[in-house]
DNA sequence: TGTACATCAGTGAACGCGCGTTCACTGATGTAC
DNA sequence: TGTACATCAGTGAACGCGCGTTCACTGATGTAC
């Protein structure tokens, strides 16, 4: 048994309810925004009243966090795992994994997507974790080219980092809603975009 | 004497209201996000009531709407600025112009770029003319490369998109804050995405 | 130049609504003997 | 197995706050004769 499952009943319905919780709040932050979040009315649609929410969650800015760190995880659980399929080979075809794995993840989870690289919530400022988080997700397109990050003017860092201007370049514009009605298939372009900054790698 | 200047002074004074309103609009767009954004607060800073302002607006979303247009407004004249300087010649430098305009304006104004290619404001639909403005504001980019759009599938059309969202990519992440801290610089690399892809055309 | 009238900016009260958060409390559930 | 106790989920009332929008109204400004 994992220490989860061995937890008393008590505890295990704790876990269900905080569960119920972030997934109402996802459906409030893809419908009305991260800033709409409101504690009132997840207990009104979970049946509670909203004191009630508080033995959960220390706040609303508490259950936006852990919405935030949530979301980071699962996308650096993503990335790691198309980078590393099964400890396989280091650079190249896992580069073109991560870009698939990032988008497809973007397009299913779009607000997921916004919350972590859209415009930031106002006065809301995100924990240190997130940063880490943040950190965790670009390693492995480091790895995928063979570098670090040296410090300023190391051309080195420019073709990882264009890598990833090129993913989110195509990804937050179509996630945004600005490609609809144009004349192109995104996807097309996607796959061309990253091509063009793994290219001679492999 | 233009027609403006020509107006009475009850429609001068109106214009200036209206004017004051939208600077103070665009504070709290700044300082709360745009879903923030209220009337009510707007008429307190200006030592007026909020019913005074219907006045000047029909509603909070059509204030906004006037935000966002004149946004895309001052982008498009902005980016035709730059791509003909002095009705001079056609492609090649009129892109390397348009790049850093664009940048250069999203950073003086990050959230006039954030309302406009940022997380769209949930609830919210842009008018017709937002579109209308978003297509004018790439007809430079498309007339740069020498293109024009001829359906899916064409292959022409891929570079002067790539030109943009490589442009966005870079910016997007640059203006919310996500290469704080990191250790290169963002400047650097925009040149050097720009450059990848105008290229060999001049 | 003077008067009567129309226009319109702005007020103040009111509507119904929603928010985060606190507090003292009830009552069910789990735990220790 | 049974009882006493501790734990803790959830309630209901209340706090002070802000929102968009309407309405009847006052009073200043501009306009026409």
């Amino acid at each position: 048994m994992s220490p989860e499952t061995a937890a008393g009943p008590r505890e295990r319905y704790r876990q269900q309810v905080r569960a119920e919780v972030q997934e109402r709040a996802w459906t409030q932050v893809a419908e009305a925004g991260a800033s709409a979040l409101s504690l009132k009315a997840i207990a009104k649609q979970l049946g509670m009243t909203a004191p009630a929410l508080y033995r959960y969650f220390a706040s609303r800015d508490d259950l936006l966090t852990e919405l935030i760190v949530s979301a980071y995880r699962e996308l650096a659980e993503l990335v790691e795992a198309a980078a590393y399929p099964a400890g396989a080979g280091p650079a190249g075809a896992g580069l073109h994994a991560i870009a698939r794995a990032v988008r497809t993840w973007a397009l299913e989870n779009p607000h997921r997507y916004l919350l972590l690289y859209g415009t930031p919530v106002p006065g809301y400022s995100a924990p240190p974790e997130a940063t880490e988080l943040a950190i965790r997700i670009f390693a492995p397109v480091l790895a995928g080219f063979g570098t670090t990050f040296a410090g300023p003017g190391d051309a080195s860092t420019l073709r990882p980092l264009a890598f990833w201007t090129r993913m989110h370049g195509v990804i937050s514009l179509e996630v945004a809603g600005h490609f609809t009605g144009m004349p192109f298939d995104p996807d097309q372009l996607y796959t061309s975009e990253i091509a063009s900054v793994v290219g001679d790698l492999q």
